[in-house]
DNA sequence: ATCTTTCTGGAACGGTAGGTCCATAATTAT
DNA sequence: ATAATTATGGACCTACCGTTCCAGAAAGAT
């Protein structure tokens, strides 16, 4: 019928989610997108009608990757060793050492809370999944339900301050004391509870 | 000798601040401290510099009146007490409930990691002097030295994560919670390993 | 009252932002 | 080969950014 895309759209988000999760929202121009994904501003406005729609896809995007990169650890880890490797994710695995990017979700709270509320709303509801999923990991390890919920929530407050952590270059192993005691704390006061799950 | 000043500098940079703190640095542009401040582009530039210059200033303002706060929390009141007293301030005993800013360190850090390291080091140096008063609170409270400067960084991070919190209007009671499950961590954890010390 | 000094308002600057538009290139269907 | 359709490159638009500059207003010193 006509003439096809040529460019890869999924690769290109891909790359504006690094320019985006580097630098944040208003710091990316559209120059620098146009350059990282590799197209003309005329594809741009066709294929993504315009930044800010592009930066939704791009939450989106970051939220379900990450999310099943949690997932994926719940399935095939004990819970509380998977909950553990989402925290320590980016934090002395990675080869590239000057990637303390942080959490794009939490990046975007912080940048536009008082400046897009709906970008800040969305990222919110993407952290809250997050959130869930920490829950559903205490419940596999054996939490009640209300001790889930406290901790769980008791956890993405630690998430979103090892993020914050993050982006200040702290070093790795303070960073891994840091979580490593908030994971001390959690465990012990489930064991407490339920002395006979005594290893998560 | 000449015509003098004609506005307040102080309560200039307060406004500022204000505007800093809620929209953060990108976000805030030059006619929008203009107004808030009541001075022209001139005298702006005569007392300030630029608007880095008094974004600088403006950090360190915040910076001194945030441990000021807690310091003050630290000579009238038990030292949980008073440590407790800076995680809990802007949740709940502000008139305003709109004011959910989170702080200003923590917002730098985020908002200008990747785009000035300069001001992204200078907030994190004011986060670390108030991490310092945080281990000086828990020696008071009878923790180890070593424990002291643990507890003190990883309530850091949740300080961090509160901030962030707050951010997306989490609702107070829910915001109390989290930070009360992070004390009631830290607290029994000095009191086990220090018998001694059953109340603080 | 005059001079000197400094502050003030506002016009103007170059640069860049995000977004639009159109002529042209490229591809498929016939 | 031609027609129809869509993607592409790049010029162009308006608006706003932070900053500079200058003419004139205001105040103290004499």
């Amino acid at each position: 019928m006509s003439r096809p895309v040529e460019f890869d759209r999924d690769q290109a988000v891909q790359k504006a989610v690094h320019l985006f999760w580097q630098r944040g929202y208003q710091a990316t121009s559209l120059t620098d997108l146009l350059d990282a994904m590799g197209l003309s501003r005329s594809s741009f406005y066709a294929a993504f009608g315009d930044k800010r729609g592009l930066f939704v896809e791009c939450l989106d995007v970051f939220a379900s990757r990450n999310q099943a990169l949690l997932q994926r650890a719940r399935d095939r880890k004990p819970p509380m060793a998977a909950l553990r490797s989402y925290f320590e994710r980016n934090f002395g695995q990675t080869a590239d050492p000057d990637l303390h990017f942080g959490c794009m979700l939490v990046n975007t709270v912080i940048e536009l809370a008082a400046i897009d509320q709906g970008l800040c709303d969305l990222a919110g509801q993407h952290l809250k999944t997050v959130q869930d999923l920490f829950e559903a990991c205490l419940g596999d390890a054996g939490a009640e339900p209300d001790e889930a919920k406290q901790a769980a929530a008791f956890l993405m407050m630690v998430n979103e301050g090892a993020r914050v952590s993050d982006r200040q270059r702290i070093s790795i192993p303070d960073q891994l004391a840091r979580i490593n005691t908030a994971f001390g704390y959690v465990e012990s006061s489930i064991a407490n509870r339920n002395p006979a799950n005594a290893q998560l």
